[in-house]
DNA sequence: AAGAAACCCAACCGCAAAATG
DNA sequence: CCATTTTGCGGTTGGGTTTCT
């Protein structure tokens, strides 16, 4: 079917974001939370396309994302994450709350490909191996598949044994996530001692973010005065100071973003997997609702983990899986289970990549 | 100091799935 | 059920920055 193009691509500014267009951005999505996308550039008057500005929001300017160097566990984990899910970045993504899929995808494509490529030279690695894969048998590669089971399931508990961050979720934490789930409004403390109340309008939940938006305003209009008076230039006359400005404030705004959620900050990015999982579930069953602003942005930010069945499972039983730190059930209960759902649906391309059937 | 090469990452593109009428 | 629109995802690229020669 002749798909039209998302936007009217004359008349469509394209390249690196200016200030005054994040600040639009996120004005307009303080106001009327996001989604509906293809209203964004008309409603704004940004000459973007909706794609743009979803990008944008996702990536870069919704709150809670870290941005900056990967801990050694959040490479771990994406390794290992890798290693069973493939190149799914944002299947991959919703186990690290604080990184986007992109970030990852970047992370993987620069860093840490390279870095397993050295580590195993001489020695059949991921990728390597798996490129030779096509040719070897099903039984096989449903072995090797559980080789990588096995070693994210020990990468993640190691990384769970050093900083033992468990603390932080309680079982009690889970046990209101689980509740939640109905449709009846709740109030759940996390962690951190957030309260986190969820309330029927999105429209609702943005008011509520009103202070980290003036907060944001308050950061770009202090890193960047100039900004304000000018009308909006065009990014190939971006300067790069002009662009360093505005890498700065965009940090600088999530900085305060993060911290006015009352998201954690530590650098420790298994510790924001565990808070994220803390109150992930009940995020994952109240898309269009609110909680807070952490909350509801990191809803629409990332995808619904209920909805995804990467591996042909609930991801929350992949996500049970990898993150209880006691193994409530067997690796070998998980690996049948595993198995025998996903049946013969795996293939495995030329990338080594591990593909489920629909 | 200057040019070349390598690196890095934000953003774009096209496809597919999901949603909607 | 079908056609169309919207959204989400993963691969790729352009160009700015850093490092090397």
């Amino acid at each position: 079917m002749g798909r039209l193009p998302c936007c009217d691509k004359t008349g469509v500014k394209k390249g690196p974001w200016t200030p005054e267009e994040d600040i639009i951005l996120v004005s307009y999505i303080q106001e009327h939370g996001p989604g509906n996308w293809r209203s964004v550039p008309t409603n704004t008057g940004l000459l973007r396309c909706s794609k743009s500005c979803r990008l944008r929001w996702t990536n870069y300017l919704r709150p809670g994302i870290k941005r900056g160097n990967f801990t050694e566990h959040e490479e771990k984990m994406i390794i290992h994450l890798q290693a069973l899910l493939g190149n799914r970045w944002a299947a991959i993504a919703s186990y690290l709350p604080e990184r986007t899929d992109n970030d990852i995808k970047n992370y993987w494509n620069t860093h840490l490909k390279k870095k397993l490529r050295h580590q195993l030279t001489g020695v059949e690695g991921y990728n390597k191996g798996s490129r030779t894969s096509q040719s070897i048998s099903k039984g096989q590669w449903e072995k090797r598949l559980q080789t990588d089971i096995h070693m994210a399931k020990r990468a993640l508990s190691e990384a769970l044994s050093v900083e033992n961050p468990s603390s932080h979720v309680t079982q009690q934490d889970i046990k209101l996530s689980r509740a939640s789930n109905d449709s009846s409004p709740y109030a759940i403390c996390d962690s951190h001692g957030t309260i986190w109340s969820r309330e029927s309008s999105s429209t609702s939940t943005y008011a509520s973010s009103a202070e980290n938006i003036a907060r944001l305003l308050e950061g770009w209009a202090k890193t960047s005065p100039v900004n304000h008076q000018s009308s909006i230039s065009s990014p190939s006359t971006l300067s790069a100071q002009t662009k360093s400005d505005t890498t700065a404030t965009q940090e600088n705004n999530n900085r305060t973003s993060i911290v006015a959620a009352g998201s954690s900050s530590s650098d420790d990015g298994f510790e924001s997997l565990l808070s994220f999982n803390s109150s992930s579930s009940h995020v994952l069953s109240t898309k269009s609702d609110s909680t807070n602003d952490c909350c509801t942005f990191q809803d629409e930010g990332k995808p619904s983990l209920e909805t995804m069945y990467p591996l042909g499972v609930p991801l929350s039983l992949l996500e049970k899986w990898l993150l209880d730190d006691n193994c409530g059930f067997s690796i070998q209960a998980i690996d049948d289970s595993l198995m025998s759902d996903l049946a013969l649906d795996i293939v495995c391309d030329g990338d080594g990549d591990h593909h489920v059937g629909a």
